[in-house]
DNA sequence: CTGCGCAATTTTTGATCAAATATCCCAAAG
DNA sequence: CTTTGGGATATTTGATCAAAAATTGCGCAG
């Protein structure tokens, strides 16, 4: 009887599920630019897997609006029109605002710490000049919030947006630099610390506006 | 005398995108209930596929939040929660209106009359006590007004909140019977015909808390 | 003679399936 | 109560076919 010997290859973790995360984080930080296409065999030989994992990984994201179908059976990134940034902006100020009222009500100390902590990672970053550590603490930091809210319905939403979005942040982000990066970050702890739901809700309703307005000026020109 | 008949309707589209559509209807419409369980070789003996076209059309669902993965790797569909419930009417509420705002500015005479014969389609369906055409006109009305919006963030989220409560909704009515059904479509109509995009817009909120209050009630027993 | 377009061919990519493999659940036995 | 098979189900792969893109080569006109 011998035990269970350590030699396990990964974690017990499908394929397609790690194919998942793989491309969906390239996405979402801007690996893949918006325009660019996604290939099932590339994939296959990028991360050495067959091609059903990879196939499902892909319908799972053009699913959630990180990809898209370009006609004829390609798929891409999608770019996104000035109307389709007004569509996020008006989606993420009716979303992520109740998002943080809930995490306002249910953050538990040890929780608004993390946060803090996130936070000051992300002005690291900032100072740093780090596009790339900026785009996943920024990310991580709001991502805290959904899963403090626990509203795991509002929260899907919430994420799927940012795979709308995400991949122009990195654009956006590429030009300006970091340097006129601003957020309410700051705020929105400070008024959840007081548990003042109303005050961190209008603060993250503040950092989406000038979060999406730079990817909305970026856009038009 | 040809042996196999297999659903050679709609040539020319890709198998797991029949097979995504057939499973969305059902779920959609409640033909299967929540709780109950999907498997990958019931829906290749049903619709007579093999099993890569269904296996996407699972994961699409998923990731749309029509489906949700037990545990394990059993998938169902998703048995709502009275908070679930609260953050579905919160997200309609959120969303659906400024739809219909984009609708009530882009719709044309053509449009308001296509609408206006749904909704007599719906009426005729409650007179007459047939809950499945109900749910399918109900879904109808509300599916165009998204199509003439001309928003397809807002829109694919609105369809992913339908494919969340759809299923509960037959529950609802197969207790409730469609007598007590009422709806603000009328309403509805009658702002949009006067291009009032406000008032239309309170006609559909309060149509959706209409509706999804009675899921609500239904629930809570 | 030289470029240009068009059509046929080659190559790449996507779609589907059936077999092999791995995993889990349940029940029966110790 | 724990362990161990067996059955059912999901997962993954590789092969095969179909469709679209890329490439080639040919004829024609300038």
């Amino acid at each position: 009887m011998t035990k269970k010997v350590k030699s396990e290859r990964q974690v017990g973790l499908p394929a397609h599920e790690i194919v998942y995360r793989n491309l969906r984080e390239l996405i979402l930080f801007g690996e893949i630019a918006p325009g660019q296409a996604v290939t099932i065999q590339g994939l296959t030989a990028r991360l050495d897997v067959g091609m059903t994992p990879v196939r499902e990984a892909i319908r799972r994201l053009t699913a959630e609006g990180a990809l898209e179908f370009q006609g004829n059976r390609r798929v891409v990134v999608p770019v996104l029109t000035i109307d389709n940034v007004n569509e996020l902006i008006f989606a993420r100020q009716a979303i992520e605002p109740q998002l943080i009222v809930l995490a306002t009500q249910k953050a538990t100390p040890e929780d608004i710490r993390a946060l803090a902590e996130i936070d000051a990672a992300l002005d690291q970053a900032i100072v740093e000049g780090d596009i790339a550590a900026y785009l996943r603490w920024n990310y991580q930091f709001h991502h805290s919030l959904y899963k403090i809210a626990d509203a795991p319905i509002l929260a899907a939403i919430a994420e799927g947006l940012w795979l709308r979005y995400g991949p122009s942040l990195r654009v956006v982000c590429g030009r300006v630099g970091t340097s006129s990066l601003l957020d309410q970050h700051q705020a929105t702890l400070k008024a959840m610390r007081a548990k003042d739901a109303q005050r961190a809700a209008d603060a993250i309703r503040e950092d989406v506006v000038q979060g999406m307005d730079q990817v909305l000026q970026a856009l038009a020109k």
